[in-house]
DNA sequence: CAGCTTGCAACAATCGTTTCCAGTAACCTT
DNA sequence: AAGGTTACTGGAAACGATTGTTGCAAGCTG
C-alpha cells in the first residue's frame, strides 16, 4: 500500500543484474551486451521505471536547469521573453524556474542565491538595477554561466557579462526622426528607470535632433516603469510653460498611463497630439488611431538569450581536466538585437502647422 | 583554482565536529549545546556556507518546488496567474518550474510526467484538454497533489482533482442581460476551447434569455482561443441572414480578431455594433469608446491555487506513519472565484432601435 | 555511592544515481 | 599452448546532505 516510486534496484533485482549495469543500459554506454539490454529493458517496461532526476543531478553534477529572474512576469514584455526562453531550453532539455523580483534588487540577489543552491546549470537574468552592489558583488563571486536579458552591468563591475540587447537606439532614432519631419519640435518622452534602456532611447532622441542640426528642443521625464509615472509624466508635459506637441512613451505600462491622461483631458490622439510607444502590445495595434511604436521581437530575445546560455554549456563540457566544468575565460558576447520604427496615425502634424 | 562549492564536511572540518552536529545546528534540532552553535555557525560564516538543496531534496524526500504547467504563459491571463501564484509560492519557501504546453495535451502529460521525474512536491495546472485519455490516465495514477486552474476533469475521470473556478456563468449571465436589457435579440457569442470557461459562459448566457423568457435568438461560434478564430467568427456571425448587434468575445485573444474585423468593415462599436469581451485587459479600459467586459481577478486565482496546493503539503505533514507521506483520502477542495460585469459605452441599444 | 535519567555529540545507514576499478571469459596472435 | 587484448559485468565508493542509534559524561535520587 505505501508504494514508493521504483528505483534502480528494484529494475536491477527485477532483472538480476548489478544497479551498474541497469545505468550503464538506461544511459547508452557502448559496452552493454544486446542480451543485457533487453533484460534490463524488460524490467523497465515492467516496473514503468524512470529514473530520479533529482539523485541523477546529484551524481552528475548538473541538473538541466535554468533560473529565471525577471522583474514582473505579467508584463507582456516580460512574458513573452520568458516564453521565448522556456522553449528554447525545453527543447534542449532544461527546465525553467522562474521568480518574479518585483522590481526589488535585494530580491534579486536574494533568487540568484536560492537558484545556485538549487544548482541551476544556469541564469536568464532582467536585473531590476543595473548597478546594486550586492548584486553585482554576488554575480562577480560567481561562475555559474550567465545572460543577461536587455541590461549591462554598470561599468566597473568586476564580471562583464553574456548579454542580449536590443537596439533601442536606432529605433528611437527614426521615431523621433519621423516626428520631427512631421515638422514637431517640442517633443516629450518618458523614460522608466535608469537602465540601459532608458539611456539608449534618449540617446537616440538626442541623434535625431542632431542630425537635423535642431536645437535641443525636447523635454525629458524620468521614473518608473508604472501606468502612474506614464500619467503623471504626461500632465507635466502638457502642463509645461511650452508644451509638447509629441509624446514618447518608453514601455508599454507608461503609455497606459499616458493614454489615460490623454483621454481625460479629451485631446485627440494623431490630430490634438502626436503619440508613438515602444514594444507592441495589443493596444497599440487595435487603438483608433493605431499607435505608432518602436517595435522589437521579444520572444526573440528570450529565445537567443536562451541559446547563448546553451552555448555556454556546450563550451564548458569540452573540460574533462578536472571533472567539474570551468568556462573558458573567454570574453562575454553579446548581441545587439534591431529595433524598428512603425509609423502609424498616432503621428501627425503638429496642430496648427497650416 | 578549481574551486567548489563548500560542503557540509568541510564546515564539520573546520568547526571541529561531526557532520550531524552541523546538520542539527543548522536545521534548528534543539538538542544542541550553545558552544556548538556557536563554533559551528562561526565555521559557517568563515566558509561562506550554503547547503545543497539538491542533497538536501533527495534524503528529505520533498524538493520544495512546484510544476506550473500552462498554455502559453504570454498570454496576459496565464501570465497573471503565474505572478500570483509564484509569489504566493516564494514566500512559503517554494519554487516555480514553468512551462508552456502549447496548447497540445500531449505535451501536458509529458510535462507532469517530467516534473514528477523532479520530483516536484505538487502541480498547478491549466491543462490544455479536459478530456484527454492519455492525461486523465496520467493524473489517475499520480499521487502528486495537484490543483487544475479554471480547469474541470472530464466526467468520469478516475481522479476529482483540486481545483480553483471562475464562475464564468454569472458574469457572463449579467452581460447578457445588459444587452437583452438594451434591446439586442441577436446576440452572437465567441467561444473558444469546449472547456469548462466555454460551457459556463455558454449556459450564462442562456441563463440570461431564459430569465426573460425570450427565444433562444442567439448565435454561437465554437472554436479555437485566436484572434484569427475570433475575426472569423465575427465574419460569421455578421454575414448571417440575420446578422448579431452584439458581440460577446469568450477571451481576449478573441476580442483582438473580433476588434481587427470590426475596424476593417468600418463599423463603430457601441454604435454600429455591441461588444462585450471577457478579461479585462489594457485594450479593454483604453479603447475607445471603452469595452464592458465580464471581469475576474486573475492574479488572485494564482494565489488561490497556491494557497489551496499549499494546504494540501500541509495536511501530508500530519502522517508520521510509513515516514512516506500519503494524502488523506479527502473530499477534494474546489473553489469558486467571483466574476463581475462591468457595463461600458461598447454597449447600446442596437441601431434603429429609436 | 550505586543506579538511573538526561543532554549532547559521533557513528553509520540512507536517499537514488553514476562511475571507477577489478575481475572474468572469450577471442586473437604467434 | 601461452600470453595479451577485448567486451562485458559486478562491487563499491562517491555525490551532499539527514537522522536513528549508540555511547559517554554529568546530574539526580535515595
Amino acid at each position: 500500500m505505501a508504494q514508493t516510486r521504483t528505483n534502480m534496484r528494484e529494475v536491477a533485482d527485477l532483472a538480476g543484474v548489478a544497479m551498474s549495469s541497469v545505468s550503464r543500459v538506461l544511459s547508452g554506454h557502448p559496452d552493454v551486451s544486446p542480451a543485457m539490454r533487453a533484460r534490463v529493458m524488460a524490467a523497465v517496461d515492467a516496473l514503468g521505471y524512470q529514473p530520479d532526476l533529482l539523485a541523477q543531478s546529484l551524481r552528475r553534477k548538473e541538473t538541466r536547469s535554468v533560473g529565471f529572474v525577471v522583474g514582473d512576469i505579467s508584463n507582456p514584455l516580460q512574458s513573452q521573453i520568458a516564453l521565448g526562453a522556456e522553449t528554447t531550453l525545453r527543447d534542449a532539455g532544461y527546465s525553467m524556474l522562474l521568480t518574479n523580483s518585483e522590481n526589488d534588487p535585494a530580491l534579486d540577489t536574494r533568487h540568484i542565491r536560492l537558484f545556485q543552491q538549487r544548482r541551476v546549470d544556469g541564469l536568464l537574468l532582467s536585473l531590476a538595477a543595473e548597478d546594486d552592489p550586492q548584486t553585482l558583488a554576488l554575480l562577480a563571486a560567481t561562475t555559474t554561466p550567465i545572460v543577461l536579458m536587455d541590461r549591462e552591468l554598470h561599468n566597473g563591475a568586476a564580471r562583464r557579462a553574456n548579454a542580449i540587447l536590443s537596439d533601442h537606439r536606432s529605433g528611437m532614432r527614426d521615431a523621433v526622426g519621423h516626428l520631427l519631419d512631421l515638422g514637431h519640435r517640442r517633443i516629450g518622452l518618458i523614460l522608466g528607470q535608469p537602465m540601459r534602456f532608458s539611456r539608449e532611447r534618449l540617446e537616440g532622441l538626442k541623434s535625431a535632433y542632431e542630425e537635423r542640426s535642431l536645437a535641443p528642443t525636447y523635454a525629458v521625464v524620468e521614473g518608473q516603469l508604472e501606468p502612474r509615472h506614464g500619467r503623471a509624466a504626461t500632465q507635466t508635459l502638457l502642463d509645461a510653460a511650452e508644451p509638447a506637441t509629441a509624446l514618447v512613451a518608453g514601455g508599454n505600462q507608461l503609455l497606459n498611463g499616458a493614454l489615460a491622461e490623454l483621454q481625460q483631458r479629451g485631446l485627440r490622439v494623431g490630430a490634438d497630439i502626436s503619440l508613438v510607444s515602444c514594444d507592441e502590445i495589443s493596444v497599440t495595434e487595435l487603438y483608433q488611431p493605431p499607435i505608432a511604436v518602436v517595435r522589437r521581437d521579444t520572444r526573440e530575445l528570450g529565445r537567443r538569450a536562451a541559446e547563448l546560455l546553451l552555448s555556454q554549456f556546450a563550451a564548458q563540457e569540452e573540460d574533462p581536466e578536472t571533472g567539474l566544468r570551468t568556462s573558458p575565460d573567454v570574453e562575454p558576447s553579446v548581441v545587439l538585437l534591431p529595433t524598428e520604427f512603425v509609423a502609424r496615425p498616432s503621428c501627425a502634424p503638429p496642430p496648427g502647422s497650416a
